[in-house]
DNA sequence: TGACTTATGTTGCATATTTAACAAACTTTT
DNA sequence: AAAAGTTTGTTAAATATGCAACATAAGTCA
């Protein structure tokens, strides 16, 4: 129970292979070491064992990793063995792809409410869920204790909106508003920033037509 | 014009900056410091300027940096100065999304298609674009020298269609599927995986709960 | 049961990234 | 026009990350 910090790069590497792992158990894979693991993965077996061995010993020597163990370790660790409450702010596309989303329920995501500012929305359903106007979003959040709040309006409404559900007790924030959200060390946010994704590829491209 | 490889640590960066220079045009201010850069965007003034440097000299010791220059060479360095024609693969909730999203429109990528596999969709309307049948795909991406393709499918298809995009020629795939891609080198691929974002923010959902 | 093989956990090295420090170059002020 | 004040570009140090090597512990097979 060494208490030391894990860094992100590592935390950022776990769902990969808890994606790995999943599709090997569905393939009936009973175990696999770390070369194997490598080899379908294209990351070395060090980094592979050096990672899960962040968290204590997953493996044996001389056998491997058991895939079922192993997958539900890290299911563990990511914090999806149990269910988690989402409302989704924002019921434009974007809201409503991430609210039909099946897989995500599957993780235990648990799509809870909507919200959104045009009345023209409001009744509307998503999955069962019909859309509220955006001012019951504190009321919702605060009766269902809802955990996290997914933000998918534009930018210049983000930095309120995210001050309006820390104050009612959301806990963490999933920010697809191309704009950084200033809130407290206690609030988790997790960006998603699809324009500097976009950029990037952009990069990418020119660079390797410079280098022909 | 020193042709060293550029980290991907840095490319991450630039969006960013890009950014939040982007505010500072619009606002008027002229000019920026390091330093003032610094506490705004809560990163050290050591590496704004490293980071800069890597593209050459953007600053004037004793003065700063310009906004409007500096913003010029990032949007030039990630290939925004010019326009990219893309494609949207999977005409649901999140191909509209990001069809409908004017934002990039500005930053000079071009939405010019829409397929679907879906007959229901054929022919209705994204942003004046019509939804056609996938299996006009690869003509249209030879007829009008497409450069980027956005997978917006299910995981079980992305593969391969990711194949028939390059097989016809395609330059480049930004990936919205919950798989890796397997293509040639010379075929750039951004992934956004959401359900990896969601569980690194369950993480320290849990994380956080863990040291209270 | 014992020799041999396999594959982890772990240590130490190598590389990459970030931060700090400072000389050089420019701006501003007097 | 010179002195004082800024702020960059750059070098050097510190930290973080990734990789290879290997001792150790288990599995496998005769």
């Amino acid at each position: 129970m060494a208490d030391k910090e894990i860094s992100q790069a590592v935390i950022s590497r776990l769902p990969r292979y808890f994606r790995y792992l999943g599709d090997l158990k569905e393939k009936g894979v009973e175990r696999i070491s770390s070369q194997e693991l490598s080899d379908i993965m294209k990351v070395t077996a060090s980094q592979i064992r050096q990672d899960f061995n962040n968290f204590g010993g997953f493996g044996q020597q001389g056998y491997g990793y058991n895939v079922s163990y192993l997958y539900d370790e890290i299911s563990k660790i990511l914090g999806i063995d149990r269910q988690h409450s989402l409302v989704i702010i924002g019921a434009g596309h974007l809201g409503k792809a991430i609210a039909g989303y099946t897989n995500f329920t599957r993780r235990g995501f648990v799509f809870k409410g909507a919200f959104d500012c045009n009345p023209e929305l409001f009744g509307t359903k998503i999955r069962d869920v019909e859309v509220k106007p955006i001012d019951e979003v504190e009321d919702f959040v605060r009766k269902n204790n809802i955990e996290i709040a997914v933000l998918t309006i534009p930018k210049d409404q983000a930095v309120p909106m995210a001050q309006r559900l820390v104050n009612c007790g959301i806990k963490a924030i999933w920010n697809f508003a191309h704009v950084d959200l200033d809130v407290p060390n206690n609030i988790q946010v997790e960006n998603v920033h699809l324009s500097d994704s976009l950029m990037k590829l952009s990069y990418n491209i020119s660079r390797y037509e410079n280098t022909l």
